[in-house]
DNA sequence: AATGAATGAGCATTCATTCAT
DNA sequence: TATGAATGAATGCTCATTCAT
């Protein structure tokens, strides 16, 4: 891009670079250097679009709640009353967890993150609040709560043994409606 | 500590700085520099004692896991077959949240640690496995699978809400032995 | 230099420093610090600049040669033939030990650290072959190999027993063609 | 070593593990570690029987030039008036070219590291007039100069191009004495 | 608007040397 | 006598951020 021709796409194509970044190697990982060199543009881009690591930081995460949201509108579209919320649920997570790891990395990311970056929070509420908002339109709250929790976990199961076969996923999630 | 006088405890010393420092910081906040401060040593013996910061990492860990698996063990010896098992995870739960915040977000950071830096993961297994271990004397796997999971839900939970109140933690504990 | 002024003969004048360092305290005695203090400009220029030590060698050497190559090419000038090869080679060598003693210095610290850098390999090569192809033109192959040896024997003299006086470095010198 | 056992040998071992250091990684790599590395010898055992690194690579040089001193000895013993010498040269150089490379290493090592250590120049000296001094017996001193130049030319020559044949070697010294 | 250059701060690590035991 | 521990000083290198152009 030379000087002087505006790309309007360029601060898109930083804010994903970022969340490949952070996915890969972590929000430790997250420097305007790497950035730059995944997107393939010069550093001074990436602190011209975002002045500081943080702002790089919030874009990545909302340009991957963005997707996120996009995937749940699609799940959510799809349940209608009589579905089997279980199993559904089952499918979206092995979608996420075989598809778009990437982007669970980063939730779990944030999550942590936020622990230690006040401004961070809402977002991080933001995300969770996504997901039980869907499933309390089909179960009760403390059930939806459950499913939530329980899908975090797996989440982290896999990161410490591995990927769970669906039969496990079905195996907890099961028991939280008996 | 002048040169040549040796104090044996100097290398728990600075696994114990180094635990402070991740519970604070988390892993990427970890430097020996930090560490050498906590601990209130040179920098040099840091690294005389922990070559690299794998090495001291490795260390923390080790030393939050003893912490730990002493709690849990203690825990474990006043369950025995007719206690209310919820209830006491709950207890144990609480206690965790509100007095030992510091070694559950040091587990958690261990865990997405883990996820870079595989030499990291059976020690993550073994603390996960811990836990489930001594459920599992009481619930069937699954649910002691369950538990476990809604555990590391109720901890990212209270990280991105706050901390719960010892009713919420009932109710979703609760429900999972309907 | 104030941040964002750019100096476009600050990667030379770095190279310079580098190479004074390299004269005055060997290979081993090249830091980007050192560099840094003999060029007065701040550390990060060095870096910023050269991003290994490895590459602000090869720009030392790089800039060593060039000045050497410059001298040599003034002296192959010079020479015509029917010259007396030998005096000016004498010439030359007694120039080169008195006025240009760090690029010598320099020379043979880069083929001692080609032994340890094989990247140094064909940089050194081209070294040792510039005074031998202008020797060529004058005398046989094994001529100019000895004198080329004998011209580096003298310098290795310097080192040990000081600087020879000009009937010393004709002496041997004027054996060779006898 | 149990503490209390005198080892006779031990500063000898030291000497010699840090001459294999020189040899391998150049002054410049000669540590105290690494040379308790290679002698198997505990690190303080290094700076009692040579408290500064400067002794530990004076050290190593008199032991290097004591096994010189030997070879070039025996080389000595070997040759009468009647001899050709330069047929007896060729055969000590491609000797030492091929199975004590490390020792010209360190006798190298040793010339510009007494550049900046004038401490090592007179071993320097010794070093370089002890072949002198042999030569001196059989031919006059310009010729054993010649020759003893042309020696460290072929050493050169070996750390740029590679191990010269035996031919390259006969044919300068050849015409030295022709 | 866009960027290359610049720089100050920080970090992991290595190491010579000292010294109580 | 011998050594493990200790430590202060360096070093290479990375990076966020600033800013003249």
């Amino acid at each position: 891009m030379p000087r002087g021709t505006a790309d309007p796409e360029r601060p898109r194509t930083i804010a994903l670079a970022a969340l490949e970044v952070v996915a890969d190697k972590g929000v430790e990982g997250l420097t305007h250097r790497a950035v730059a060199a995944v997107a393939g543009i010069p550093l001074g881009s990436t602190t011209y679009h975002f002045a500081t690591l943080d702002d790089l930081l919030a874009a990545a995460i909302v340009e991957a709640k963005k997707a996120t949201d996009d995937d749940l509108a699609a799940w959510a579209a799809d349940l209608d009353t009589d579905v089997d919320l279980i199993r559904s649920v089952g499918d979206y997570v092995m979608n996420a967890l075989t598809h778009h790891w990437g982007r669970l990395v980063v939730e779990h990311e944030l999550y942590m993150a936020a622990l230690r970056r006040p401004q961070l929070r809402s977002l991080s509420r933001e995300w969770d609040e996504a997901f039980l908002a869907v499933l309390s339109e089909h179960v009760d709250a403390v059930t939806a709560q459950l499913i939530a929790m329980v899908v975090d976990g797996l989440f982290i199961r896999a990161v410490i043994h591995g990927m769970p076969s669906r039969d496990e996923v079905d195996a907890v999630l099961r028991r939280l409606v008996d």
